[in-house]
DNA sequence: GAGCTGGTTCGACGAAAGTCGAACAACGGT
DNA sequence: ACCGTTGTTCGACTTTCGTCGAACCAGCTC
């Protein structure tokens, strides 16, 4: 199994931003922002084991996660200091939810 | 002409990430971030007439920009303070190009 | 009005993305 | 060795997206 997370900087912005554009994996980067590794299991947001799978591969692959092999499961947690020291202020901007006011 | 702009709090998160993760866009948005008013015909990104507009679009109803009409031309501006209100640190991170070291 | 200019809209097309079920692979336990 | 659990990979399908040329529309100028 190739786990293939490419550094940071080599990744475009529009990867990285594209990555994050949707729901789903959005779900998914706010679940692992709040606090460190998840299984990949542990993400259920309504969508079949195949595309869960998708998703985290191609948050891997745009940089955003990093996976560890552990027996038969993968854990996956943020690469929130090296985004935050490459991108600083596009996680946070993201991760909150805008004030409805 | 029907030139709606949305509330940027009516627009999701991901569509905003989304309208940012295209390259032309991206260009498009760096170029906005310089100054202040562009004609839509100063962005000549090797794209057609027709893609532009189609772009500006996307950014227009992303809440990324705002449009005004002078007679036959259109002027396109960054919403920079609403956006930086919102989503504090989001258009710096993205118009940043990160030092390769 | 005729013609030009700056932009938009309308199909159309190909490429890419999200989704799924099914098949597969690897590990752990009994 | 077998089975259940975890997760990936493989088509296949549908939808969305970027792109273009062509037609169109609205002002401006002569």
């Amino acid at each position: 199994m190739e786990l293939h997370e490419p550094e940071l900087r080599d990744v475009p912005v529009t990867a990285l931003l594209a990555a994050l554009a949707d729901d789903v994996r959005l779900q998914i980067v706010r679940a692992l922002a709040e606090g460190g590794e998840y299984a990949c299991g542990t993400f259920e947001f309504g969508v079949s084991k195949a595309t869960r799978s998708h998703h985290l591969k191609v948050l891997r692959e745009a940089g955003l996660t990093r996976t560890r092999v552990a027996g038969t499961s993968r854990y996956v947690r943020l690469r929130r200091d090296e985004l935050d020291r490459l991108y600083p202020g596009l996680l946070d901007a993201v991760l909150t939810v805008p004030t409805r006011s």
